[in-house]
RNA sequence: GGAGAGGUGGCCGAGCGGUUUAAGGCGCUCCCCUGCUAAGGGAGUAUGCCCUUUAACAGGGUAUCGAGGGUUCGAAUCCCUCCCUCUCCGCCA
C-alpha cells in the first residue's frame, strides 16, 4: 500500500494513478474517502490517548495512595476511574474502527506509476522496446508445440486432465528432462549473477498473501486449502519477498538477491480457446523467479539490471523475444513499472510472455513491513522489492521444441542445453 | 497423534497485581581518563502511532513483554482461546 503522508501530500498524483491504472470506481473519490477516514481517525485517536493519560495518571495516584492506606481517597478516585474506563472503551472501538476502514480504503490504492512509464489502458499501448534476435524461417510447415510433444511421447495432456484436471499434464522422458535440464540451468545462469538459491515452502498464509498483493484484490487467481487457511503459491515471489516480513535490514546488505524454483498453482479461471492450448497456459507449471531487496535510491537501477538478467537465458537458448514496456493499464496494481519479456511460438506464430520483470518499490515492503536502515541511529525506511521471472518453464519447452523441429519432425536441443541432458535431438534414430 | 516445559528489548536473563517509567549482564554508540595496549569512569542505546514544533533538531503523550480476548481503578504478572519453540513417547520419507 501506499503511505498515508504520501496520499495526505500529494492526493492528485494518486488520483491520477488510480486513474491511470484503471482502477477508478465509477464516482467515488477514493482518494477522498482515505484522507476523510485518516482525519476521522486521527481525531478519535488523539482524543483517546488523552483519556489514556487521564486514567494512567490515575492509577498511579491510586498505586500511591493504598500503599500509604488512604483507603477512602483510594476509592473516590476508582469510581472516578470506572467511569473514565467506560469512555475509553468506547472511543477505542470508535478509533479502531475508523482506522481499518480507513485501512480497507488503502488497501484498494495501487501503486502509483513511475513517470517513465506510458499512459494507456489496454494492451495494444504497450510499448515494444525492442526484438532480439531473428525469427526462424522453415522450409516446411511448422508443428505446434502440442503436436510435437504428442508425436514424440514427451507430454500427456490428457491423462494430467484425466488424474487431476485440465492444465495439469504429465511430463515424460525426455521431456521430462528437458525441464529438469532447464530449471537446473536457469538456477545456475541466476547464480552466476549473485542470486542466492532458496527452497521456499511451497504453501503460504494469508498474511504472507497479503504481504506481496495476492490478497484480497487477486483472490481468484490462487488455489485455497481452505481447512488449513493455506494458499498453494502462484509463485516463488510470495514466499520469498516475505522471507523479510516484518523485519529491519540493515543497508549494507543491500541489495539482497535471491533465486528460487518452484511448482505454482493458479486457477486461471476464465480462460479459453487458444490461450490454454498445449503449454500455453497451466494451473501448475514450473518457473525460476528472481527476486531483490534494494535501498530505495537504486531500486530502478536493479530493474534494469533485472531485465537483463531474465534476458540472458533466453539469449543463451538463441529464442527470439521481444521486450515491452507495460502501460499503465496493463501493469498490476502493486507494480509501479514493468516490463515484459514475450518468446516466439515459431509453431504458433505468436508471441508468448515468459518473463514479467517489476519494480514494486516501498509498495509490497509496506505491506509487508520489509524495513532498513544504514545505521542504528538512523531511521528505517521501507525497502524496495522487485522481481523477475527467469524464467517460466512451460513456454519456454514450447518455443524450444518449436523453433527446433526438424523438417523430418525430430527436435535438435541447442548446445548449452544439451550439454545438461544426455540428448541432442530428439526422435529419429 | 500423546505427555510435559516454555515464549520478556540486538542477545542472555530477572520479574509472577501498584516503589518496573521492564532489574542485572553482554553487545553497540558517544564522552572522560590513559604515551600505546589492557583496565576503569560517565551517558546513551526498541518500534509504531498521535499531538506540539521545526529549515533540520527536539519535546510531550499513547500502545506494544508470542497473538487475540477477559478480570481489575491498575496486568509482563491472574483467567480463556490460538500460534510457535523445546524435551520425551508414538508414527513416518
Amino acid at each position: 500500500m501506499l503511505s498515508i503522508d504520501f496520499i495526505r501530500d500529494n492526493p492528485e498524483r494518486v488520483r491520477k494513478a488510480l486513474h491511470d491504472k484503471g482502477h477508478e470506481d465509477a464516482g467515488d473519490d477514493l482518494v477522498g474517502q482515505v484522507l476523510t477516514l485518516d482525519e476521522e481517525r486521527r481525531e478519535k485517536l488523539t482524543n483517546l490517548q488523552d483519556l489514556q493519560h487521564e486514567s494512567n495518571e490515575a492509577s498511579e495516584r491510586i498505586g500511591e495512595l493504598m500503599r500509604q492506606n488512604k483507603k477512602d481517597e483510594a476509592q473516590d478516585l476508582i469510581d472516578r476511574s470506572k467511569t473514565l474506563k467506560q469512555r475509553i472503551s468506547t472511543l477505542e472501538d470508535e478509533a479502531d474502527d475508523a482506522e481499518k476502514r480507513r485501512d480497507a480504503a488503502l488497501l484498494r490504492i495501487p501503486n502509483v506509476p513511475h513517470e517513465s512509464v506510458p499512459v494507456g489502458h489496454s494492451p495494444d499501448e504497450n510499448e515494444t522496446l525492442r526484438e532480439e534476435g531473428e525469427k526462424p524461417s522453415f522450409d516446411f510447415e511448422p508443428q505446434p508445440h502440442w503436436a510435437l510433444a504428442e508425436r514424440h511421447d514427451l507430454i500427456a495432456f490428457e491423462r494430467g486432465a484425466k488424474v487431476t484436471g485440465a492444465g495439469f499434464p504429465f511430463y515424460l522422458g525426455k521431456g521430462a528432462r528437458l525441464q529438469r535440464a532447464l530449471v537446473d540451468y536457469f538456477l545456475d545462469l541466476a547464480d552466476e549473477r549473485g542470486y542466492r538459491e532458496m527452497q521456499p515452502p511451497l504453501f503460504a498464509n494469508a498474511d504472507s498473501a497479503r504481504g506481496t498483493g495476492q490478497l484480497p484484490d487477486k483472490e481468484d487467481l490462487m488455489y485455497e486449502i481452505g481447512r488449513d487457511e493455506l494458499f498453494p503459491i502462484p509463485t516463488a515471489e510470495v514466499p520469498v519477498t516475505n522471507f523479510f516480513r516484518d523485519e529491519i535490514l540493515d543497508e549494507d546488505d543491500l541489495p539482497l538477491k535471491f533465486c528460487a524454483y518452484t511448482p505454482c498453482f493458479r486457477r486461471e479461471a476464465g480462460s479459453y480457446g487458444k490461450d490454454v492450448r498445449g503449454l500455453n497456459r497451466l494451473h501448475q507449471f514450473d518457473k525460476v523467479e528472481l527476486v531483490r531487496f534494494e535501498r530505495p535510491e537504486s531500486s530502478y537501477d536493479a530493474l534494469e539490471e533485472l531485465l537483463a538478467d531474465a534476458e540472458r537465458p533466453l539469449r543463451q537458448l538463441g529464442l527470439p523475444y521481444r521486450v515491452l514496456l507495460m502501460c499503465t493499464g496493463d501493469m498490476g496494481f502493486t507494480q509501479a513499472k514493468k516490463y515484459d519479456l514475450e518468446v516466439w511460438s515459431a509453431g504458433q506464430e505468436r508471441w508468448l510472455e515468459v518473463s514479467s520483470v517489476s519494480n514494486f518499490t516501498s509498495y509490497q515492503a509496506r505491506r509487508l513491513n520489509a524495513r532498513c536502515r544504514s545505521d542504528p541511529e538512523s531511521d528505517t525506511r521501507f525497502v524496495h522489492t522487485l522481481n523477475g521471472s527467469g524464467l517460466a518453464l512451460p513456454r519456454v519447452v514450447a518455443a524450444l521444441i518449436e523453433q527446433n523441429q526438424q523438417a523430418d519432425g525430430t527436435l535438435v536441443l541447442p548446445d548449452a542445453l544439451a550439454e545438461r541432458t544426455d540428448f541432442k535431438r530428439i526422435g529419429g534414430r
